[in-house]
RNA sequence: GCGGGCGUGGCGGAAUGGCAGACGCGCCGGGUUUAGGUCCCGGUGAGGCGACUCGUGGAGGUUCGAAUCCUCUCGCCCGCACCA
């Protein structure tokens, strides 16, 4: 009596089958190897997208391949829960940003259960949850006893949309907002900050010890950390009438090889020294209006390269280090107050931006360095002493090259990390004028927020003592329900939240309103997993030696650098105090490619969406898992299209069928002929063939070429259902090609592949607990293999030869086979490449 | 400008230096069906009646052999960028 595949009818019946029986519960297992297969865990916005159904299904896949690979699998999942999108919900829906949430996770975590995942739900974080957010309060107490807390005063970028600061990574390279795209004002506010910068080596050094990251990844995070090797040279401030002081300006460079080429000295509009330099004098006009066009600029605009470099001149000079030369001051506005000291030392000769600059406003450009092939090099080579005091170049020269007009140095190799620089840089710190350095682009976390919807910092300011931690055994501070964000409050309107005594004095004070980033609650996620439910520690080391690192990790590019730089942080900071034994958080990372539309990410904005719920509604969920994977690798954006889908279900039909039909006629007890007849071989060696590919494939994740691969022994099945007259089949050999296919389709689509395996095939066990189906590369062989033969290249006949057939004797036969193309002609050269081809060389 | 990546049929995509286009979609033809759909069978890179010839953005090179390796070049995508 056979069915037709009818996913509804069966998808939901399992998944509360495998809820009850706990069957993705797992434990520490001494004797299997472990695998932590883990997927970034979404923000609960509610409904479940196509990005969504790709990036699980593409865990799901390799969670229930390495679990029947015989493995110790943790696959958990969790909510992301913290955060700006739910006060905007609440605010708009006239609700509280808990109940959004609670709804939402709730929500999607049906939608997940729908789609089939195997997660150890028993694992769930949620980090609203005052269990899991009061580790992460912990954490940053134990982050403040290591000095890598700070509070301080400084420019931060403030969202005017969301009312509250962000940090350097959320603001887009446009100047925007990442989550809500408004355009990032400059402020001066006190905030706190993650030292992070002070792992800025070691988070660039470990990139190398990540050879399962995808190199663009590696490459966005070098640089991000941006760091570049150099010099800072201190130079002499001249007072207002020219006469040197006891204060230098110290400027970072990279070419200390060029210091005989400075020419001018620039500051950043914001440098303190500027107003300090010009009020009162006759340069105060100009340099303030320089100052003040700066400010009034958005970020957007001042980082374009094309702008007309503006700027003036201070009144002031300060004195080169190497030659004594008086050189002016200028304030201009492509000098960042945010990197190096604020203050550049100009090259124009050797820099382009200086050498514009030095256009615009008429300063000298002398040549300090110049290749070989320069038209100025016979005419300066050598020369120590400054002849020439502008190029006649039409850019600046930033290349390697021989060091001239230089003193002492000319004739040294410039250019960066050259002879030259080392030599520059050492007669300055013998004079203690300068000194090696090592600059990092790379900014210190920003990471309080003031917003209701996240993790409270565990601080109190107190009058007398200043601000001093909440003690551990005070904690969590719990987040109180009572505020409502519809009216616009924020913690700073409860006084009942913030009024409190200082833990260390006793003394009135009050405690800090501020939440953290929820960037911080997902720095640590993947390691309370491990351990989800301790309510002693953070987690027991044991368990997290035991799982992690995690081995497969997946998301989106979007990540790149926030959450994968700041995790990678977190990481080396626990590692440090001794709460972890390895340095590195994820070992492989796949970043999956976006979902697409029409050519565009679909976004319900832009109303190019198209519904999971929709597809699993007409299809079920497992021909969405499949058709998905089957698409496109999983690293490469994917165009959806409605037609493809028919495909797949027509594939798991037929798989069906097959199934279905080779269960019957095994169960009727057709004997098994077992023939040595070519069909059956070939079947046979499809079905070891097949095995082996498609476990490949997975672990390479390619997910549409092990699809293709089953698709191909179905066909090959059903040639010879259709070849073979029933009677004269191999009828056990059919029935295990029938249960290997239904073990190869378990991880893709595990609901059809538990009913085929338990209702068709009569099997008591779940499919999902039996072991990966064996494969014997020698069986895939045939005992016959046929060779192509080439004459200079082209193919001009086939051979077939037994597999065993030495290579002379494969020679001997090709020659023959080929005589009409080689008559006449010299043999130079055969090639025999065992199993496949014999390329024969004429002339 | 710096860094990473990609160019293969009508489409999505296969191919660890060894027969380019697996598998699927679409399309064409046929069968089953009262009909449509489902389902089943066959065909499907281009040119040629044909044996054959040409074909992986373009031009060179290495090799018996290149989509794959090297050099140059064109086009596209992504990241960073007045970073001193």
């Amino acid at each position: 009596m056979s069915r037709t595949y009818d996913p509804h009818s069966i998808e939901e019946k399992w998944q509360a089958e495998w809820d009850a029986a706990g069957l993705y519960s797992v434990t520490e297992d001494a004797f299997k190897p472990k695998k932590y297969v883990l997927e970034m865990f979404p923000y609960p916005s509610g409904d479940i997208h196509m990005g969504h159904v790709r990036n699980y299904s593409i865990g799901d896949v390799v969670a229930r391949y390495f679990t029947m690979r015989g493995m110790s699998v943790l696959h958990p999942i969790g909510w992301d829960a913290f955060g700006l999108p739910a006060e905007n919900a609440a605010i708009k829906s006239d609700s509280h940003p808990a109940k959004w949430t609670y709804a939402n996770i709730e929500k999607q975590a049906t939608s997940f259960r729908r789609m089939g995942f195997s997660y150890d739900w028993d694992r769930t974080v949620r980090t609203c949850d005052p269990e899991y957010y009061r580790w992460g309060q912990w954490t940053f107490l134990k982050f403040w006893e290591r000095g890598l807390v700070e509070r301080k005063n400084s420019p931060v970028n403030w969202c005017p949309g969301c009312k509250t600061v962000l940090a350097n990574e959320q603001v887009l390279p446009d100047g925007t907002c990442w989550r809500c795209k408004s355009v990032v004002e400059k402020r001066e506010l006190e905030q706190y900050f993650l030292k992070i910068t002070e792992y800025a080596q070691e988070l660039l050094d470990d990139l190398d010890e990540l050879p399962g990251w995808p190199e663009r990844v590696k490459a966005m995070q070098a640089n991000w950390i941006g760091r570049s090797e150099g010099a800072e040279v201190d130079f002499t401030l001249c007072d207002a009438a020219g006469e040197p002081t006891d204060t230098t300006i110290t400027v970072f460079t990279t070419r200390p090889d060029t210091l005989f080429g400075c020419s001018f000295f620039l500051l950043a509009p914001e440098h303190p020294l500027v107003r300090e330099f010009v009020t009162g004098t006759q340069y105060e006009a100009a340099v303030m209006d320089v100052v003040r066009a700066a400010a009034k600029e958005s970020s957007i605009d001042r980082s374009s390269a094309e702008k007309e470099k503006r700027g003036a001149f201070t009144g002031r000079y300060v004195i080169n280090p190497v030659n004594g030369e008086k050189v002016p001051v200028w304030v201009s506005d492509y000098v960042l107050m945010e990197y190096g000291t604020g203050a550049v030392m100009a090259v124009p000769s050797g820099d382009q931006r200086d050498f514009d600059f030095a256009r615009t406003y008429d300063l000298p450009i002398p040549p300090v360095v110049v290749a070989e092939d320069d038209m100025l090099f016979s005419q300066l080579s050598g020369v120590r002493e400054r002849v020439l005091a502008d190029v006649p170049w039409e850019v600046a020269y930033a290349g390697p090259g021989v060091m001239v007009q230089s003193g002492a140095f000319t004739g040294m190799r410039g250019g960066k990390a050259s002879e030259g620089m080392k030599a520059v840089t050492e007669w300055l710190a013998e004079r203690g004028q300068g000194r090696f350095s090592i600059n990092f682009r790379l900014r210190d976390w920003l990471i309080s927020r003031q917003r209701y919807w996240g993790n409270p910092i565990p601080a109190i300011h107190c009058p007398e003592c200043g601000l001093v931690p909440v003690p551990e055994a005070d904690l969590p501070v719990m987040l109180p329900m009572d505020v409502d964000v519809t009216k616009g409050e924020t913690l700073a309107d409860h006084p009942e939240f913030y009024e409190t005594t200082c833990p260390t004095c006793g003394g009135a004070a009050r405690r800090e309103t501020d939440t953290m980033d929820t960037f911080t609650c997902s720095s640590w996620y993947y390691l309370r997993y491990c351990d989800a439910r301790n309510d002693d520690a953070i987690w027991d080391p044991a368990k997290t030696d035991y799982w992690m690192p995690v081995d497969q990790y997946i998301g989106g590019i979007e990540h790149a650098i926030l959450h994968l730089l700041y995790s990678r942080f977190f990481t080396k900071v626990y590692r440090d105090m001794g709460l972890v034994s390895f340095a590195e958080p994820f070992t492989n990372l796949l970043t999956q490619g976006m979902v697409k539309l029409d050519g565009a990410t679909m976004s319900k904005s832009r109303g190019n969406v198209v519904a999971p719920e929709e597809i699993i509604a007409k299809y079920g969920a497992d021909t969405l898992r499949a058709y998905i994977l089957f698409m496109a690798p999983p690293d490469k954006d994917l165009e959806w299209s409605n037609e493809g889908l028919d495909g797949m279900w027509r594939f798991l039909g037929r798989a069906w069928r097959y199934i279905t039909e080779v269960a019957e006629e095994s169960a009727a007890g057709a004997s098994g002929v077992a023939a040595g007849d070519p069909a059956t071989k070939l079947l046979s060696r499809e079905r070891h063939r097949v095995v082996g590919k498609v476990s490949d494939d997975i672990e390479r994740f390619q997910f549409n070429t092990a699809l293709s691969a089953m698709m191909e022994l179905l066909n090959t099945a059903y040639d010879y259902r259709r070849g073979v007259p029933a009677g004269s089949r191999d009828v056990g050999l059919e029935r295990d090609v029938a249960e290997t296919l239904t073990l190869l389709l378990a991880p893709y689509v595990p609901h059809m592949a538990e009913e085929l395996w338990r209702e068709v095939l009569g099997r008591a066990e779940s499919v999902h607990l039996q072991s990966w189906p064996a494969w014997d590369p020698a069986a895939a062989v045939s005992d016959e293999i046929e060779y192509a033969v080439q004459v200079n290249g082209k193919v001009r006949a086939r051979l077939t030869v037994a597999a065993d057939a030495p290579e002379d004797v494969v020679r001997e036969a090709a020659l023959e086979q080929v005589a009409e193309h080689v008559e006449g002609k010299t043999v130079r050269k055969v090639v025999v490449v065992p199993g496949k081809l014999v390329s024969i060389v004429v002339g």
